[in-house]
DNA sequence: CTATCCCTTCGAGTGCACTTTAAGTCAAAT
DNA sequence: ATTTGACTTAAAGTGCACTCGAAGGGATAG
């Protein structure tokens, strides 16, 4: 039993993007799906996870140039697993600092709910503004 | 001893931000910087603060739109406090999500790193892929 | 005095990652 | 048979948040 095979409309509904954003992947070089014998694109359970993997690098904030960069790098074979080891550690290091950021930003978001919820229910006085309040944690 | 005073130039370097923007800022409403009588602009640490929130906002995801919404409720007084919480509540867990999503790629990205180093150093076989070698984490 | 900064309006330009259109042909599903 | 979906190329459009430029004039620091 063949595995499945996504022409390219089932597939934009599998992997949420749409027929045009494949084809401009596709242009950009980041996937190859098979053709039929009339030109139609097939895409398989590889290129799912081919594209998830893809999905996850861009989620952590690589652009397009970078992706296209590792792609390249891939298709050159093992001799380029030191660049590639390279970039992600750097990507790497980006996200974990995109997340400390958002923690931080959220910390005083979070404050700012309970400072608001601590007026609206008169247990922070009325005079108290937020800059006072945040002393509180420091 | 009257606090400190900035003019656009210094201030844009405290806060990290072109005087462009700033100028562009105070057009969106989002600040609003005292003049001088020769219409220069000062600005002081209520002002330093007030942006640094916005900024912590903004670095959650919140769009100018959301910025402006949410400076111009702060305008129309305490009756706003609600949709204020409403909205920042919308942020937080905007940027939960965010947090989650990151620390997910990042999870992957980390594998994959392992994965190389492995596949350099022989620990791994040669012919194991990433599929399977994920599989160990299931 | 002179270099540097600041002011105004406002429209245009930038960068990124899509997103859509056009025009015409061909394939596939019901 | 008919609707729906797929194909091509090349170019233009979108949305967001800036970012900059022109033109002309006033202010301030060294």
């Amino acid at each position: 039993m063949a595995e499945k095979q996504y022409k390219i409309g089932e597939f934009s509904r599998k992997v949420n993007l749409s027929s045009f954003t494949l084809r401009y992947y596709e242009d950009e070089g980041l996937i190859k799906p098979r053709r039929n014998q009339n030109g139609q694109r097939f895409y398989g359970e590889q290129d799912v996870k081919w594209l998830k993997f893809l999905l996850h690098l861009k989620g952590t904030g690589m652009t397009m140039a970078e992706l296209k960069q590792y792609v390249a790098w891939r298709a050159q074979g093992d001799a380029t697993i030191q660049q590639r080891i390279k970039l992600l550690r750097r990507v790497k290091q980006d996200a974990e600092d995109q997340i400390r950021e958002l923690e931080n930003n959220l910390a005083i978001v979070n404050h700012k709910i309970d400072w608001y919820s601590g007026k609206l229910d008169e247990t922070i006085n009325a005079d108290e503004d937020f800059e006072q309040y945040l002393k509180k944690f420091e």
